[in-house]
DNA sequence: TAGATATTAGTACAATTGCACTAATTTTAG
DNA sequence: CTAAAATTAGTGCAATTGTACTAATATCTA
């Protein structure tokens, strides 16, 4: 790739997360850049493909810290350094997540990959799960559907923290990560075991 | 207030949340009612005074639903029955919610008005749990900031999870309401005492 | 009923946007 | 070194949008 496209990549990544999808024109980014609007044509042609390039940069960002997480310490240790690796990743391509549902809408490419992705996650924390309790760190369901809608508010954690920590704060900052990493992960907190709990309370001390 | 002033509200309404806030233009509106565009700026100077005008009808409802719940059949369903009761005025705004950070960005009329509101919402939320706590329905807190995260987790689920389902689903009707209404109310589920169960179980079974 | 007011229609305008097109310039390859 | 290819600049255009403005019509009031 050539570097003129990776500054208009980067460019359009901040510009995006600063004044939000549809506050920014390819114009607006070709003065950024101080580059003519023909040549951010030239390497791009629709404005779409900007976004579309930046959706799949972070869906590989995202494969790779799925692929190199640490599983030997512990189930818990894993998913909570995946989810702050996550985390991050995501407050980086912020602006794909505040406005997320005009994403979905305007580009079905990426809504297509997205729905593909999600269906992907939800088998996989329903695995995990499983695996949590079969190694006594949580308990039995107790109520009809209780750990699918788990999953579910999980899911809807997972895709709109950021949204929430920007209405809510004048100014998201990587500081507030951590907060919202807590508010997310303790999530699973009361479902735990007394193992479980104790196996919980490390990790988060260790963190 | 004129006829034609609400037939502009109700039809903006519609076309927002069928087609998304920036799709809808006032001529897309005008068009829709048979009217001229002068005519709607007649009675809408603005654009945006369309949009604060729904969010303010919105809060009208959301009051009235605050102070006509039936308290008397005990916390867990006064509390239910006002979840549901929001969730169906949210549905009906839902192009509100959806667009729910530009909607902030754009309005900052609306954006100062929402936020006092969850100052508000987060407070009632602290005091419910303090209730629920004193009356041996809920447990006390095992970690740290457990209850004021725990608060912070339906603030998320209680504005984005429409943004979710619409996402999620190719379409959302009303039905489904029911299905996140069970995905919202069982967040607290975990945290109650046997004899909160008890009471949670009743309460669901008699919806 | 006559005049005032409220409502509606129709049009115009300036600004912005995505994108197409051409020409100039730079880089690369043989 | 030179021609081809890649990159960049600059300009133009059609479409859309919010909204201002004027004139026509309908409704109300005294």
């Amino acid at each position: 790739m050539s570097t003129t496209k990776k500054r208009i990549l980067n460019a359009s990544r901040k510009l995006f997360n600063q004044q939000g999808l549809s506050a920014v024109s390819q114009r607006t980014i070709a003065t950024h850049l101080k580059i003519s609007p023909g040549n951010l044509t030239y390497h791009f042609k629709k404005r779409s493909e900007i976004i579309e390039g930046l959706y799949f940069e972070l869906v590989e960002k995202m494969d790779h810290d799925f692929l190199n997480v640490e599983m030997e310490k512990g189930l818990f240790f894993g998913l909570y350094q995946l989810t702050q690796k996550s985390m991050e990743n995501l407050f980086e391509y912020r602006f794909m997540m505040l406005d997320f549902i005009q994403v979905m809408r305007e580009f079905p490419i990426i809504k297509k990959h997205y729905l593909k992705l999600i269906t992907q996650r939800e088998e996989q924390m329903q695995m995990f799960i499983q695996m949590m309790i079969q190694s006594g760190l949580m308990r039995k369901e107790e109520i009809k559907n209780e750990y699918q809608n788990l999953t579910r508010r999980m899911m809807i954690l997972g895709d709109f923290w950021l949204a929430s920590a920007e209405i809510n704060r004048e100014k998201m900052d990587k500081r507030q990560i951590e907060k919202y990493l807590e508010i997310t992960s303790q999530v699973i907190y009361p479902y735990l075991t007394a193992k479980g709990k104790r196996e919980y309370r490390k990790v988060e001390r260790d963190s």
